[in-house]
DNA sequence: CAGGGTACGTACCGATCGGTAACATTGTCA
DNA sequence: TGACAATGTTACCGATCGGTACGTACCCTG
């Protein structure tokens, strides 16, 4: 009865997974809550409970893993941002809102380690390093994504306004590592409003 | 005539100074610009033009040097913010907004690393190294400070307006290393102001 | 000319870094 | 059942990590 399932069925994710899987899965969380540079491979692989070349033969290198990590990492932020959508169809406004509350709690809450992509930006300034380029690559994505909404939703300068909410985006993730509990990250909701009302309509001169 | 001048004259900072000073210096733009876990003591001795023992004759170990470049960064940056009130005394809308204007300029521009204490402290995510606390404890006396500015120009509630500055503050910190010249920090200045003109009166009802 | 304190360099330590060659084991399908 | 391909394992590589024991040149004071 204990093996009488098919154990190399590909569809029943036992604990026990692949060895690739394990490397992952685990390379995320480590890198994540770590840091990328604190993290060595032997580390992954013991935790993963896999060895060495099992890694290396899954990734190039270790930085071609890092890479992958960021872009599951950028995958899941997407589906994070949009989910919102879903519940707030044709209403960017209240889609973004919606995310930012989100945000504004996970970040405001304890242990919180922030944006694993712009961790990875500050982890390698060199723009030449794969993680530092998917980084980027996934900020500028989400400056076009906020314009596009900040656009549809009436700014008065789309670009400006998108590019203001992005500084409390990212000023969410760094603030929520720094602060802990009870951090400025508190605000972003109210803020963002209050931001999002006033840049509607054209700017009042002072 | 070469000579005549005392040598071990303590107040003629030449270029050639004490070895100790040589290794502070190197290893702040290192420990900057490259980050800090990238950086080994080899190279900042190396480039220090000094050897390890001096190192580590001027500090007990790395991480001390480390405490070390982030005291030395905490008082620049409180320098940098303090400067503009001396033109602006008696008004601290128009000292922080100076501040912001600057730090806008410097954020959106090319090979911009943004602030040594946030990369640190995203860096060093574990709570009990120094690296983490001398980081967060300057982050604590900005937050602080930014209230006492909010209260002083007279802010509806000065607290949530403060941590929404540094939101914006931190913000253009971390993007200006992501996007570079033209980043998003490009509005930090405007959109302090927006935030500010719409957080002095009581928040309208939505 | 001692003598001692200061300041610096030579050479080395064990541990860990990212990465690999060679071998053992397993599952799949003819 | 036998053969192949995929996957896992043991043991090791040179390089670099943070850190140190020890020797030496220098200068001021007596």
């Amino acid at each position: 009865m204990s093996r009488s399932k098919s154990q190399p069925s590909p569809e029943t994710p036992e604990t026990p997974r692949r060895a690739a899987d394990r490397i992952r899965d685990t390379a995320f969380d480590l890198f994540y809550k770590e840091g990328i540079r604190a993290i060595g491979v032997e580390e992954i692989v013991s935790r993963a409970g896999v060895t060495k070349p099992s890694l290396y033969r899954a990734y190039e290198s270790k930085d071609e893993l890092i890479a992958a990590y960021l872009r599951d990492y950028d995958q899941r932020f997407r589906q994070r941002f949009e989910a919102p959508g879903a519940e707030h169809p044709d209403d960017p406004k209240a889609h973004l809102l919606a995310y930012l509350d989100y945000l504004s709690k996970r970040a405001s809450s304890d242990g919180y380690r922030g944006c694993g992509l712009t961790n990875a930006v500050i982890e390698y300034p060199d723009p030449a390093h794969p993680a530092h380029q998917v980084g980027v690559e996934s900020k500028q994505a989400l400056r076009e994504r906020l314009g596009e909404m900040c656009r549809a939703m009436g700014a008065y300068d789309p670009a400006e306004l998108a590019d203001g909410l992005l500084l409390l985006i990212e000023g969410s993730y760094v603030s929520g590592q720094a602060f802990g509990q009870g951090g400025p990250a508190r605000v972003l909701g109210d803020t963002a409003r209050r931001l999002i009302e006033a840049s509607l309509s054209r700017p009042t001169e002072t």
